[in-house]
RNA sequence: GGGGGCGUGGCGAAGGUGGUUAUCGCGCCGGCCUGUCAAGCCGGAGGCCGCGGGUUCAAGUCCCGUCGCUCCCGCCA
């Protein structure tokens, strides 16, 4: 029996009709003289009316797969469920078949319809094929096809060519850690998984395909996060002969396209930021834009109070930055001491607090600024009833800990609505950040990003200074997108690979063939990675990104289904010739 | 590499200060029931309390270790 209606399309207009329904059992309620089940496919759910003198329900258990014809009914008015598409009509069933049982659930797919399952996360993995049928999951995908549909639409519109890239690669000991594959006919020799395509896709502007993207599978062999897995697909995309703002524009077109077809919100306008002023302002470089709470500069307020540890710290050097909670006064010592554990997890040495009396600061280390109060009161624009929160330390110490707090703040006090996005990009990051223990500049975003030209000059004197052409685009906190435009002059290139130290002889070595690549031409070009999992999470309210992925890793990297990873059999080592060291 | 949380029948949970037969809901099995949509009612089966040590007359409960899942710091150009 095949179907000729899906579970989610019978409505009262099709009184009458007979269909043959398809699908999974969902929920069986038997009456004896009478029953109900709910049957379930992609499309929805459907009630089957089973009458005993007709057709039996009684062998149907959850999860079967079957068959069902009959007739398709409205039900008495008190009868429907407006809860259900469907929920004013029912099949009434003539003829049942089973098309195959299902053994005893390990977990209850959905506790009632549309109510996703409460098992552990490692069950649900484990048997994810279940875990994939229930209505929570199903939406996931969906939003996630029809989100990468429109992102692909958009994209052919404006006449990118979608093209591939290879996913055996040459390991490049750059960045994370690379996946790493052996090769059997060059025994000693490895691929790599990419872990992005990026110079490929650079080279792919070279050879003149000057609007790509692709659906680029990544892999990072690096400890995974509910916002982090191995391996992650991002929507890739490079093109030639632009600035900034023009890759900008695609990367916002392509957000604001996939959130209206998919969702039907409507994103705002994407303020740019420097990535200075995100830092001093939202204390974050990727910042939450949902609410206001913005931080403060308190150096010349600390300089002339008499806080000692404040005092010291802007003597040193220091920043101290200062945070406005409005209404804040109310929140109690034990809030405030869980946002102090914030602040030092995040590196500060601690926070500093006071309330905001009628007349005076209240409580804390209010009384060391009595003296300048009217100051600081005017200066921060200060109301009764507020909460102060202030910390000093070195600059990016104290706006990432105030930052992480203004974030702890708003959880707290429940500012950020869930149904709002608001996105922005982040730009103008700095070209390279100081390696403590390696004693050495890093790259900021990747070796191959384009400095602003203001800083050409003075880009070996003071690396830490220097500002590129790299960018992210943010949503809610979330960053999403990264990306920026590349050098395409070799000698500035050479200079920047000296400035993160590697010498001409280890750039050969290592990015050779990009290398001799861009000694033909390279034209100006510029491109970003997004992150697919972390729009749809968004777009799905999920905050795992684990919701939106098929069949995802744990935080361990494994898969329980599959039970990956697994030990080869010895003859693939020996065919490898690989060997295990055994030990820790 | 470090820190927090969790692990009790198939699933989700309860089990102050250790003390006879480990509790509840869902599911499962059997029965009753003609309008349910988490159906209801009656009965039943099912548990090495993650694993391994230790303390104790006695451990689900206390201690140590270990495994798994999860959140966070580090890491993630």
């Amino acid at each position: 029996m095949k179907r000729n209606v899906t579970c989610g399309e019978l409505r009262s207009g099709d009184e009458g009709r007979s269909v043959v329904l398809n699908g999974w059992v969902a929920a069986t309620r038997d009456h004896g003289g009478i029953g109900f089940v709910d049957v379930r496919d992609r499309y929805g759910v459907t009630q089957v009316v089973f009458d005993p003198a007709v057709v039996s329900a009684a062998e149907l258990k959850l999860e079967y797969c079957i068959a069902v014809r009959g007739a398709v009914r409205t039900r008495p008015t008190e009868m429907r469920n407006a809860e259900m598409a469907t929920g004013d009509v029912e099949l009434a069933a003539e003829e049942l078949e089973i098309l195959s049982t299902c053994d005893t659930l390990p977990f209850m797919i959905e506790s009632r319809l549309g109510q996703h399952t409460d098992a552990r996360e490692e069950l649900r993995l484990r048997h994810r094929y279940l875990d994939l049928r229930s209505a929570t999951m199903q939406r996931n995908m969906e939003l996630r096809h029809r989100a990468t549909q429109s992102m692909r639409r958009f994209l052919l519109e404006r006449d990118f060519y979608e093209m591939e890239t290879p996913t055996l690669v040459r390991s490049t000991p750059e960045g994370a850690r690379d996946y790493v594959v052996p090769s059997r006919l060059q025994p000693g020799n490895f691929y790599a998984l990419p872990q992005s395509p990026q110079i490929f896709k650079q080279i792919l502007m070279l050879s003149g395909f000057d609007r790509y993207f692709q659906m680029a599978r990544c892999y990072r062999d690096e400890d995974a996060r509910g916002d982090r897995q191995p391996e992650h697909t991002q929507l890739d995309m490079e093109m030639s002969f632009v600035d900034q703002e023009d890759v900008l524009e695609v990367a916002e077109g392509v957000l604001r396209r996939a959130f209206a077809e998919t969702i039907g919100y409507e994103l705002p306008e994407f303020p740019r930021i420097p990535y200075d002023e995100a830092m001093n302002r939202y204390g974050s470089d990727r910042p939450d834009l949902r609410y206001e709470l913005e931080l403060q500069d308190f150096a010349d307020h600390a300089a002339g109070g008499e806080f000692g540890i404040f005092k010291a710290a802007v003597e040193a050097g220091d920043s101290v930055k200062a945070l406005r909670v409005p209404g804040g006064a109310g929140m109690s010592r034990k809030q405030i001491d869980g946002l102090e554990e914030v602040a030092k997890t995040y590196g500060a040495k601690g926070l500093a607090w006071t309330r905001v009396g009628a007349d005076g600061f209240d409580g804390g280390i209010g009384r060391f600024y009595d003296s300048i109060g009217a100051d600081i009161r005017a200066g921060l624009g200060l109301q009764e009833g507020d909460l102060l929160l202030m910390v000093g330390a070195p600059w990016r110490v104290c706006c990432t800990a105030l930052g992480e707090v203004r974030a702890a703040v708003a959880a707290e006090l429940g500012l950020a609505a869930a149904d709002q996005y608001a996105p922005c990009f982040v730009t103008d990051f700095p070209m390279f950040a100081w390696d403590e223990e390696r004693g050495g500049w890093d790259p900021e975003h990747h070796p191959f990003t384009l400095p602003h030209p203001q800083y050409l000059d003075s880009l070996e004197k003071d690396p830490g200074a220097a500002r590129g052409a790299i960018y992210d685009a943010v949503i809610n906190g979330a960053e999403i997108m990264s990306g920026s435009l590349r050098i395409h002059d070799p000698q500035l290139q050479q200079r920047v690979f000296s400035i993160i130290g590697i010498s001409a002889s280890e750039a050969k070595r290592r990015f050779g063939f990009m290398l001799d690549a861009f000694r033909y031409a390279p034209p100006p070009h510029g491109g970003f990675g997004m992150g697919l999992a972390r729009v749809i999470a968004l777009m799905a309210g999920e905050s795992s990104l684990r919701d939106v992925i098929t069949f995802p890793k744990t935080t361990n990297m494994s898969s329980p289904m599959d039970e990956s990873p697994a030990p080869l059999e010895p003859d693939q080592l020996a065919e490898l010739r690989l060997s295990i060291i055994e030990g820790d």
